[in-house]
DNA sequence: TGGAATTGGTTAGCATACTAACTAATTTTG
DNA sequence: CAAAATTAGTTAGTATGCTAACCAATTCCA
């Protein structure tokens, strides 16, 4: 423990920071039926332009997959978005802005706007800057993969893309219930 | 939109390095069986060295009552902690570290640490400073309550307290199934 | 002192996000 | 080309956190 004051409290004030302007902004967006998950999905749909997949989606917002399915869900209960399938890849779903959304995204996002600048105000812009920087140097570091050397087997390291790799079908192990989709 | 090069990603940014640094140390701390809300609170009782209650916790660990409920529930279940009733006040709930977290919070704690100097190795104290700053000011304003002049009707305004205020106990209103206890 | 307000804790229900495991479709490769 | 691997999306289950509504105990105060 050699000179812990500064670092003591760095993990605990990007927390604290984090979840009070996302409270901030959910307590604002609330009355417009939104949130900022929300919010931020239909933003990063509207900054494309055009359809998105969901897939694509999911590395704007930087979230998993299947939280994506599930808040893609919710906005298309609420009709905030459309999801069709695509003629291309029928894997794929395209995911676009339905008009309920494009009437209110300009106000939305001067919202989440007018927040950022109260809550920067007043702060100077090159003290902005340096914290951006460390944030997202801190951010890099943190989102390596800890190992990544040291491969063992040598074989083929393909499961570099962070999550899955569900490289075996048969696992013969299925420790839960399981699904148990229609048929089709 | 004036100069919105440096804000705008600002929430961003913020967000993404709050939740890398969030799942790099709760990916850490599961070899454990921990993670990082639950370290978080071992690490506030070890620090107490007595005895908190459910409410002295909420208030350290900055999050809601209920959070605090079933955080504790696990953590009990678990066996990290002990919860008792106060012989003083017979509302509260004592609760303490089991032996199993004392044993095993210094290797947690360092765990943590080492995170702690992974992640921010090489940036310049003062720029760790500066952005300390900026985010102390940034969270302290966001936890501001927005409204909080304006005060209509003068009589009381005793609902400073963040969260609830309850005011009205019988509100005749009971939209969902409510509770059924058992009786005792 | 007795009713009103506050405080501590709980349950229900929801939002958000994750991992594991799985299906279906498409690409890569031997 | 057929088998193998990858990609897109899904479901199940769980963790974390919130608000609303509630009960029980305590404290305030007229």
């Amino acid at each position: 423990m050699s000179g812990g004051e500064t670092t003591e409290t760095f993990g605990l004030l990007l927390h604290g920071t984090a979840r009070a302007w996302r409270q901030k902004l959910d307590q604002r967006l609330k009355p417009m039926g939104l949130s900022q998950a929300k919010w931020r999905t239909l933003m990063h749909l509207s900054l494309a332009g055009d359809a998105l997949t969901q897939a694509e989606i999911a590395v704007r917002l930087g979230v998993e997959e299947p939280s994506v399915v599930t808040l893609l869900h919710r906005l298309e209960r609420e009709d905030w978005i459309t999801r069709s399938n695509s003629l291309r890849d029928r894997r794929c779903k395209m995911v676009l802005l339905g008009r309920r959304a494009e009437r209110v995204i300009p106000q939305i996002n001067s919202t989440a706007e007018t927040l950022r600048h109260e809550l920067m105000a007043g702060i100077p812009i090159s003290d902005l800057q340096t914290c951006m920087k460390v944030l997202a140097s801190i951010r890099d570091r943190a989102d390596k993969d800890d190992k990544l050397r040291s491969n063992g087997g040598g074989a083929s390291a393909r499961r570099l893309a962070r999550h899955n790799g569900q490289t075996k079908r048969g696992d013969s192990n299925p420790r839960k219930g399981a699904i148990r989709r229609g048929s089709k």
